[in-house]
DNA sequence: CACAGATTTTACCATTTGGTAAAGTTACGA
DNA sequence: TCGTAACTTTACCAAATGGTAAAATCTGTG
């Protein structure tokens, strides 16, 4: 796809961080149109034609920078363990949702831009990769239901209000700090409201 | 601000309501910069100075969007009754921006667009007009759990959940298509869900 | 060290884009 | 119905943008 294909050298390594690091920010910032190699370029210290030189197109740091991201935002939801606790299993993918809006707002922003706009690069993947995995742990939680461990409700609702509140924080940051200033909103209330209400939510 | 500044003809009402309409849709899919003056042009059936004409900028469309849309949105938020019945008040709230949702999905995703991008147009927006009655509903929710009304909770993060749950339908309805393809969103099992949800939630 | 390949830089280029100038057309009140 | 102001269209333009060509420089290995 990209370059010789060979193995990569320390260089290449090193500036492809680089630059996946810089466009991860401007990308969940300014959308994919509204950034521009130049402000990437700036970003991490390069030549736009340096860019070019790592990645074929813009596109190609985008696509690289959801490929990467699909993956990685998936894991926790796969841990979820069917012989494990059913509230405990489920707390815990929450409690590590929320840490991925604490520690890597970026990338929960970069998603959030490719989903409002329609997921146009990345549909496929949600039906390849995202959909099996939400089906099985929707007929997870569905057995969990019906053995009595877990309040009724419907498993594809709750898995879409774990992301939504959980997301929130990392999406509507600018929002939440100009409602809750000079908090930290995550160390003071979020966290604990987070578990308490959907422990709340899920008991039986 | 823009032209003549005397009463607007009836072509000027039409036709900037047809420019509104149209960039509307786009702003809210590709973002501010990601849209075009042509694709609005082309998307209401006008050349691209006639869009001139009647605003003075692409910007100047998009902050006409983000001024009227504010005042929609807010709206409901303003319309909760410290005298009624809290749990009713509250759920009736949470009706209403799931009614949103459904209705106007296009206005929500512009302003998740807009927050995601950090407010960069909307931020004294925020701090004029929803921050005091953002507060203001909080207290009120703040006074309905210590009478014993509600059960006890952070009142600012149970509001941050009912945007976030509700709106979720909206921004991210090309990510739920995939998982629930087929039925509809709403008419099937959000609506029911919500109201559960925060119902179990909110009772004492 | 030498040198071939990898990397970086400079100078460009074609297209797109927001916006303007000005001529042409239409609507509407006197 | 006539004239003027409102509106629309055509032809542009300068800047920004994604990307290329090729020269210059650096790096690691024999």
């Amino acid at each position: 796809m990209t370059q010789p294909a060979r193995k990569p050298s320390r260089i290449q390594i090193e500036n492809r961080q680089r630059i996946r690091d810089a466009a991860l920010g401007l990308f969940a910032t300014y959308g994919f149109r509204g950034t521009t190699l130049d402000q990437i370029a700036g970003a991490c210290g390069m030549h736009k034609p340096n860019l070019i030189y790592y990645y074929d197109s813009k596109e190609a740091i985008h696509i690289d920078l959801l490929n990467t991201l699909m993956t990685e935002w998936l894991s926790p939801l796969d841990a979820m363990d069917p012989e494990g606790d059913p509230l405990e299993e489920i707390l815990e993918y929450i409690r590590k949702k929320m840490e991925m809006s604490r520690l890597y707002p970026r990338e929960s922003r970069l998603f959030a831009n490719e989903i409002v706009q329609g997921a146009p690069r990345m549909l496929p993947h949600l039906e390849r990769t995202l959909k099996p995995l939400f089906d099985q742990q929707c007929r997870i939680i569905d057995r969990w239901m019906a053995e009595g461990k877990l309040a009724n409700m419907h498993p594809a609702h709750l898995i879409f209000s774990i992301w939504a509140v959980t997301q929130h924080y990392a999406d509507f940051e600018a929002q939440i700090a100009v409602l809750l200033p000079g908090e930290d909103r995550f160390a003071d209330g979020a966290d604990q409201f987070v578990e308490t209400m959907f422990r709340k939510l899920l008991t039986p």
